[in-house]
DNA sequence: GTGAAAGCGCTAACAA
DNA sequence: TTGTTAGCGCTTTCAC
């Protein structure tokens, strides 16, 4: 028995074959539990079932301390492994592993990459060139890059986000509230706020600059933030947090100072980790579809990869958020 | 130029080169960013440079999500990095995926494995059977595996850490001490159990079974435990829970039905995860070296692999887990 | 110091 | 239906 008849038997080759001779290559295949090696087909048909991760990072560690990034990863690997393929992660310290992640590409070693975008557009370009420079098929989630790369992205509206849960807030009557917001390099706090803004603007309420507080998603300067705010003659009566975290530590805060939430005060947080469902009282928050967001993403990129019809235009798809009421407001 | 000239270059090669060739090459390579195709490579050199990060888990989604698990990763995917590595993730459902994961170490599309590990080593046989039997390069984390496969492990002495947490509240005086456990399954639970039963034995208590629950490493039950423990005629002065999350969230359940931590009760976490550094009061926990488990793991590894004197016998290190006072006990 | 050529393991076109 | 063979991109021995 011949290598081609093996090579046809183990993928339905090109040609068809005896069903005695399928038997014995599928015996002895059985027999020395054979299995074709990797690299030797990766040389072959170009392409390594591989998808590499990159997860952009501003601190060179912690990408997987975050339940955010976990969520977003679960669905993300368990799609690819649903679908055969194999995931390769790669914290990506913005402005550093370039020439790294250069090799990386253009090696081959990966079919594709879905790569997580923290910031604006053109400042995300020197990264997407290298990967539009290389041809490798790309998906971006989080934020998208800039048009002309032509990448198809899975992203959620953070400004939507925040524009409902500070809408909901003065649905209740509130006026003043306050927001505790994250790192301002990630666009996802500029656009937290952004959306806090336009909905108290929409109400014809002046923001107090003094019931804001974007520094880091640093739990100490949250703690601080509240802390500042109570201090001053007219407290928020309703704070809006740019993530759960965030907002844990806020009514943690809260309730340190003597405040009891809702009564006192009230907190929304943002992305709905499991963390909002435990603590007590169970945070009202704005809901991202994290683990969706993983899944749709590795969709989107394998029907790049296998030129899908419906692929052929990669899409930039939004996934809704949505305000899930809990206690704290 | 010839293509073994690049070559020699390229590696410094077994061969010298000219200054002159060298620079022509060198200028080429930079020119049209030539960079070796690793498929190509991982063919002749029967290598990958890349290590599958094995994660085991019971459930078939969720492993990501863990701070637990996060904090391994960090230090596996990071320490990988930094030596050149790159980390292939694969969640591994209990008794599910072996036929996969053996084709992923038979196409030798790994250089080498490190496999967390969850139970007792007569469990996970069929799993190391087949790392063993392919050959493949591993060290087993959290729990070590049987003597026989010789394989390198990293973990940390769950019943010390146990059996430290209670002591210390023993020392205090408390002599009621609940225990709110870990899903059986794990290992890992049922060490800290029998640390905390051992705690107790030595100290002539005998461990009254209406106050240790053992159910998941669900907040829910662990609420149902709480309320039922303080249900009955004599109630703990102290909940030794098996990890962080469970203690978070039986501290809250004890605020809710109105005793203070620790004022009247005081409770012991497990893993130093952030949110007991978070909570308020912030938790009192046994700490593990988790993302020190990682980089161990991987430098354990590497020697193996590039068999450095050192790592020819595959070592078994037990990191020394360290109780951390805060204000829960 | 450099070029030619074989071979890593696999697939598919070409012959038989 | 099957065997033979070239070639994927790289390294390295061998001959020059």
């Amino acid at each position: 028995v011949s290598p081609s008849v093996v090579s046809y038997v183990l993928n339905g080759g090109p040609r068809s074959t005896s069903v005695a001779a399928r038997e014995r290559v599928l015996n002895a295949i059985r027999e020395l539990d054979y299995h074709p090696n990797a690299s030797a087909r990766g040389l072959r048909f170009q392409q390594t079932r591989t998808i590499g991760l990159l997860l952009s990072t501003f601190e060179s560690s912690g990408v997987f301390e975050s339940p955010y990034i976990g969520l977003i990863l679960g669905g993300l690997v368990g799609q690819l492994k649903a679908r055969g393929y194999w995931a390769l992660v790669y914290p990506l310290v913005i402005g550093q592993d370039l020439d790294v992640l250069e090799g990386l590409l253009r090696s081959k070693k990966v079919d594709g990459v879905v790569v997580r975008l923290l910031q604006e557009p053109h400042q995300t370009h020197p990264l997407l060139e290298i990967i539009a420079a290389t041809g490798v098929p790309c998906v971006c989630i989080e934020q998208p890059g800039a048009e002309r790369f032509g990448f198809g992205s899975v992203t959620y509206d953070d400004g939507r986000g925040a524009y409902d849960a500070v809408a909901y807030l003065l649905a209740q009557g509130h006026r003043r509230i306050g927001h505790v917001g994250g790192d301002l390099r990630y666009l996802t706090a500029r656009a937290r706020v952004a959306g806090y803004r336009r909905a108290l603007l929409e109400n014809d309420i002046v923001a107090d600059e003094s019931l804001v507080y974007c520094d880091a998603w640093n739990p100490g300067t949250a703690r601080a933030a509240v802390a500042r705010m109570f201090d001053g003659a007219s407290p928020p009566t309703a704070i809006f947090a740019a993530n759960d975290s965030l907002a844990f530590v806020v009514v943690e805060e809260l309730r340190k100072h003597g405040y009891r939430v809702p009564e006192d005060v009230s907190v929304v947080g943002f992305d709905d980790i499991e963390l909002s469902r435990e603590m007590d009282p169970p945070l009202t928050t704005v809901r991202i579809p994290l683990h969706q967001l993983g899944v749709r993403a590795a969709d989107l990129l394998l029907e790049v990869i296998n030129d899908d019809p419906a692929g052929a235009v990669p899409r930039s798809e939004v996934l809704s958020v949505e305000l899930v009421r809990r206690s704290t407001a």
